[in-house]
DNA sequence: ATCTCAACTGAAAACGTTTACAGTATTCAA
DNA sequence: TTGAATACTGTAAACGTTTTCAGTTGAGAT
């Protein structure tokens, strides 16, 4: 591979002008360096560059899962926008699991300018270790600690939640069942919360057999599910007459079990989740969601990233940023209104 | 951020001390080399380490678009075997154009040690560009001319093509319509002529207006069911029983308008594709599919990269490998025998 | 013809590693 | 106690860039 060196001699200049050339300075013999670098095919090293600059023009980019279709979408994003910067993206998945989030981090940081991360557990072990890398550093999607010190992008888990509550509430329903994801995650508490809150308000308790909670994982999903059907609170006069999910995943997972068990949907129940997912439209009964901007939040993240990695080191640093993108139900016709009985 | 030197001073050795330390050769400093290490908090600098070795422990991962489940799984796939050896990945989305991804191989080249790519075209310039790379190369799902020069991993598509024909005979179905990729590339090729010649063994021949060409894409797919319905090719007497679908998102499209138009599956229209995808099961006829095997390409490819690398520049090259992965036929409620009429 | 100033140029240092080479300390045998 | 063999150590060069600094060139004004 030809270097600096070999434009230089070639084109008869020093290996300053040809690093000038490149950087788009004005140089007397630009036109000779150009053929020069044209003739070896000549490409700076990234390395070498990365060294004197101390710059990598790569962001890490870490997520739960990218075979999950939504953090896909989202890494999409980040890559779109990343990109027209010239930034390219590394990517890993952690699993979920707090340690290999931070060895992978160990082993990438090194590489990269900054970190978008999905972070697996949002205690503070996480907000010291992100800290400690001392880059700039987005959180998408969730939190670690109160005051974390970084940027965020969130939808608004809140909003989305509250609105299924209502329509659910609007629709006629009383007895209402719930599957939520892990509480120390904001996505997994908020939406439950809220959701709780927003049926207290309206003066309606959920009895405690017909709240689920455990992993973001279709396999939780479809425990939840048939555990609920078991307990014949589905299908059943005295039973619930809706079911709001966490995430789509559980949903996923919960309609197989639904779907086995011969529930008719929105009969004898209404479902209700957080997330769109593909082919939702085309279920059976196809599903009433409250869908969030995946691509959009990739965007958002690369943008708050970009800004920070600019002003890097300088001292002054654009304040920090929580970006929170609204969420929107998705009305299909997985809800009806309860059977009168 | 503190260096090598740093390390060296504070341990009261040379730095040549530290870097062996750090290789796993015997040092009778070690332990101090190591109390410095942590006091310091130092890591070895990526790029300097890359400069001088010209290894980079990345490989680029260049697939048409990440947020594809399927590409999302076959790049996971590369990813969990890639990290076992300390490799990193470095992801980018081609969008299917050759244009795009040229330009991004030209940016990441220079930071990676080999290139796993599903490649946007098929033509000699891929084939061309790909082999000025000149590092290790391996070509997922489709080919660069007949003799590309690198290492292959590919399903079955022959098998999966000639079992969906014939499971489709068997059924009794005589009148059948098909939906196919692109043609310039091997997946859509192989499909598309494979299921046409199995058909035509049996005697069967699929008149032209039923042949539906185009896009890999959900858009098409939808396109071209459409156009069978208005062509009245479906749903009536003297129309098409059965429809074979060569990829998963075309037949996403495709069962939208099918839906849309009422078209009942399989009572009307038996309905197959290649590639399973996430919720086929669930919808109310749930799709019968060839199945792949995502994952495991995506190991197999990081495998053959991996020991590429390995073996890269020296004089004896390991043998270039193809290798094909079986699909396996999965049945579900898609397809029936038809009404005889 | 001379001077000033702007525009460009090149030599050399620096970024943080790894490693060949030459050197020094340690061990062991005699 | 010496010598040879072994085990370790440090110096310095190299990897391919960018950038500072000190020139050099050329144009324009006088």
């Amino acid at each position: 591979m030809a270097n600096i060196h070999d434009v230089a001699r070639r084109a008869g200049v020093s290996i300053a002008s040809v690093s000038r050339m490149l950087a788009g300075e004005n140089v007397r013999s630009a036109e000779a360096i150009r053929r020069a670098i044209d003739d070896l095919g000549y490409r700076p090293n990234a390395s070498a560059r990365g060294l004197r600059l101390g710059k990598h023009h790569s962001i890490a980019v870490i997520v739960p899962d990218i075979s999950n279709p939504y953090f896909a979408a989202l890494v999409r994003g980040i890559e779109e926008r990343a990109m027209t910067q010239g930034f390219r993206i590394i990517v890993a998945s952690s699993d979920e699991q707090f340690s290999a989030e931070s060895e992978l981090l160990g082993n990438l940081i090194d590489a990269v300018d900054a970190v978008a991360i999905v972070p697996a557990e949002e205690g503070d072990r996480t907000r010291r270790m992100l800290a400690d890398l001392n880059k700039p550093v987005v959180l998408i999607d969730r939190m670690v600690g109160e005051e974390p010190g970084f940027d965020l992008v969130h939808v608004d888990n809140a909003s989305g939640a509250k609105a299924a509550a209502e329509y659910l509430l609007s629709l006629g329903h009383r007895r209402i069942g719930i599957i939520s994801g892990r509480q120390d995650t904001v996505p997994g508490r908020v939406r439950h919360q809220v959701f709780l809150q927003a049926l207290a308000d309206a003066g309606i308790q959920i009895p405690a057999e017909a709240v689920k909670i455990g992993e973001f994982s279709r396999d939780f999903g479809r425990r939840a599910a048939q555990e609920l059907i078991e307990q014949e609170l589905i299908g059943r006069p005295a039973g619930i007459t809706a079911l709001f999910v966490g995430n789509n995943t559980m949903a996923q997972g919960a309609l197989l079990s639904l779907h086995a068990a011969g529930v008719s949907i929105p009969g004898q129940l209404s479902f209700l989740c957080f997330d769109d997912f593909d082919l939702a439209e085309l279920l059976p009964a196809p599903v009433t969601v409250i869908s969030r901007p995946a691509i959009a939040e990739g965007h958002a993240a690369a943008d708050l990233l970009l800004k920070r990695i600019e002003h890097f080191g300088s001292p002054k640093q654009p304040p920090l940023e929580h970006k929170v993108l609204p969420v929107s139900l998705t009305i299909r016709q997985s809800c009806a209104s309860p059977a009168s009985n």
